[in-house]
RNA sequence: GCGCCCAUAGCUCAGCUGGAUAGAGCGUCGGUCUACGAAACCGAAGGUCGGGUGUUCGAAUCACCCUGGGCGCACCA
């Protein structure tokens, strides 16, 4: 909402500028100052008209404010510091947009479909705190973009060949000596079941070259579609996929479709990706050296930067099929990428995979038949693909690919939405009773490794918190219900998790803590919800006491102390208000820069600034009935921000907690 | 060797396109519950923003060089 107030407050600067001082200026920066008692918006334009002018910023300012014509919004300016231009908005108006603002529902989905594919757990084992932020970020993002007005589409892609899924196999077979049908009756978390054999099944691996035998022999199978192999990989990694579908599901993170990477080479996918990789003259056969007989393509030279001579003019190439006329991951990367933007006039067939309670079905490709006649899926115009930073290099190779291909817009609109790894701090490492050597103690943090078994499950992690969320409320509300009970611990560790995962910029390690996890102080989902389930307990409270009615307050009415918002007891009035107004400003801010953390800060100012407003002043208790409705409204308000902005991190708010 | 990332208070982290006294949370110390619920609030102590040079009216922020740490650079996925 303040977002075009700032567009108005621009443009007439550039206005003043030109006709007024005779300068041009291009997108004038806009600022919001320190603190509130300065203003509400900063123009800071004067310090770099100074240089130019030769005159002192102060004096620009000054001749600035007399020479702008204030925008409907803003009710004065005034000069401050060494010579900022501020500009305090019309506060009575603002109340009235910013209600309207916030009961009018976001934009509908509009314009050109975006893909998002995040989570992409092999399935070979539980998903773990590491995929917990994929998830978090990439459905967070989702949100974020369709509360903004795009259509988006959700995939989850199922790496299901590969060794990480054979590896699971010789376990299943040579350990546990069961087949497909056996596997298939297995009861109990498969998934948690997968995650310690497939440890085992690495160590049994390890422990004897010859044992490798096995993984080759079973690989082979697998690639000859041999029925018994065949069948037994099916079964593994449906069952672990549907585990996954349901973890995921706890904490609110659900998609649109499962791309299986079986079925893009069941529909040759990748011929077609090949041929046009061919043609273009991106892939090219290697006849000598050390990648003799396989399809290359040329990485490098895309900075301009001179191969060094000490290299050996070792030009960076990448392989995309093997000299056995295998592809490679990359290969197979390439030509889904290409699907996502249609490039391939090949298609997938589709069929319904999972049903949810209320009715939103999830879909899944399929090598057979098909039974859902949607083929809209795919046809995107921009791919974000959540992934975390050690694949950078594999999301550049296919980027390359788009791009020498022929597709540089493609290219372009494939957003690789990187972001740092969990890692478990080594006092977590310990507690999980990992015995750690040597190297790890010397390091600062150590890598969750599916195959030794080391790293902590999201399902565990999540039942961890809703215990301890259980206990806390049942001692604050020791007559609750056991469904409220229930719905509340769910809603705290959701929110104590989503915002966890979620509080930290991308690029930075998180150092895996329980107690950091398990906090519900401080800057913590718990803090966040508390503060709306008090703006809620107080206009319940109201209505109890007075009526529906006396929480409906109409911004417009008289009898509001508006006169308050400008004085300087209402002061925190007025900054909680103009904060309410940001919310969208914030969204494409951190959209854009694919910084989330931007909007979780955000949520977490706004939830400070309602606790230190309702600390200060009280809302039912206030004698001046003018001022007690502006705080009901005010209380309203932060109420509805506060249910818009934690649903878009996928955070419900509790009746009590 | 090449590339990317990190370094800010005792600890974990913010600091938006360079801008107004460097901010939170945790922890420590001291206050606030017969009140709209203390998962909260108020106050205090605590920082040569890893080091250096440069650009600028102005640098935690930009450039370059160091130091320390992490991660990539497979005929694995």
């Amino acid at each position: 909402m303040i977002g075009a107030t700032i567009a108005s407050l621009r443009q007439e600067v550039e206005r003043a500028c030109r006709e007024s001082l005779g300068v041009t200026i291009e997108a004038p920066a806009i600022e919001i100052p320190p603190e509130p008692r300065l203003g509400d918006l900063a123009v800071p334009v004067a310090f770099e008209l100074a240089r130019r002018l030769r005159r002192a910023p102060r004096d620009i300012a000054q001749d600035l404010a007399a020479a702008l014509r204030l925008p409907a919004a803003i009710a004065r300016v005034e000069v401050a510091g060494a010579g900022y231009l501020n500009a305090f908005l019309d506060r009575s108006r603002f109340l009235v947009d910013l209600s309207g603002h916030l009961h009018r529902p976001p934009p509908a989905a509009d314009g050109e479909k975006i893909t998002v594919e995040h989570t992409n757990i092999n399935p070979n084992k539980a998903a773990h705190i590491g995929h917990l932020r994929n998830a978090v970020l990439g459905d967070t993002l989702v949100r974020l973009l369709r509360h903004l007005g795009h259509p988006v589409e959700v995939q989850n892609y199922i790496d299901d060949t590969g060794v990480q899924v054979a590896d699971l196999m010789v376990g299943f077979e040579e350990l546990r000596h069961q087949d497909a049908e056996a596997v298939r009756a297995i009861e109990g978390r498969f998934d948690h079941l997968c995650w310690d054999l497939y440890a085992e099944a690495s160590k049994y691996l390890a422990a004897d070259p010859e044992r490798l035998k096995l993984r080759q022999q079973t690989l082979k199978r697998l690639e000859e579609r041999e029925p018994s192999a065949r069948a037994l990989a099916d079964v593994i990694s449906d069952r672990i996929v549907r585990c996954h579908l349901q973890t995921m599901d706890r904490i609110g993170v659900r998609y649109d479709l499962l791309p299986w990477e079986g079925d893009i080479l069941a529909f040759n996918f990748w011929e077609r990706a090949f041929e046009r990789l061919r043609s273009s003259g991106a892939a090219r056969l290697v006849s000598e050296g050390k990648n003799a007989g396989c399809w290359v393509m040329e990485m490098g030279a895309e900075e301009g930067g001179s191969e060094s001579p000490e290299a050996g003019g070792d030009v960076q190439e990448k392989i995309l099929v093997r000299s056995n006329g295998t592809v490679t991951y990359v290969g197979k990367d390439i030509a889904y990428q290409m699907w996502k933007f249609n490039l391939l006039d090949t298609d997938f067939h589709y069929r319904a995979f999972h049903r949810y309670p209320d009715g939103t079905v999830i879909h899944s490709t399929t090598c057979g038949k098909g039974d859902a006649s949607s083929s809209s899926f795919g046809h995107a115009s921009r791919v974000y693909n959540v992934i975390d930073v050690r694949q950078s290099y594999l999301q550049k190779v296919v980027a390359t690919g788009l791009r020498a291909m022929g597709y540089p817009g493609q290219a372009e609109q494939s957003i690789h939405f990187a972001y740092e790894m969990v890692a478990l701090s080594a006092t977590c490492a310990r507690e999980l009773g990992y015995k750690l050597d040597k190297e790890d103690l010397q390091r600062p943090f150590v890598e969750v490794s599916g195959r030794r078994g080391l790293g902590v499950k999201a399902d565990d992690l999540l039942d961890r918190l809703e215990e301890r969320a259980r206990s806390e409320v049942r001692s604050r509300h020791p007559d609750l219900d056991t469904e409220a009970l229930d719905s509340a611990a769910h809603a705290i560790a959701l929110a104590a998790l989503r915002y966890f995962m979620l509080k930290y910029t991308r690029n930075k390690v998180i150092a895996f803590d329980f107690d950091e996890a398990l906090a519900f102080e401080g800057e913590t989902g718990p803090y966040l919800i508390y503060s709306a389930v008090r703006a809620a307990n107080i206009l319940r409270k109201l209505r109890e006491r007075e009526g529906p009615a006396a929480a409906e307050i109409d911004p417009g009415d008289p009898h509001i102390d508006r006169d308050y918002l400008n004085s300087p007891e209402g002061l925190e009035h007025w900054g909680l208000l103009s904060a309410l107004a940001r919310d969208r400003w914030v969204a494409r801010q951190a959209v854009g820069s694919l910084e989330l953390s931007l909007f979780g800060k955000y949520l977490f100012s706004l939830a400070q600034q309602f606790n230190t407003f309702y600390h200060h002043h009280p809302v039912l208790q206030e004698k001046n009935p003018d001022r007690r409705r502006l705080r009901i409204l005010l209380t309203d308000l932060f109420l509805r921000q506060m249910e818009r902005g934690l649903g878009l991190l996928g955070i419900p708010i509790p009746e009590r907690m």
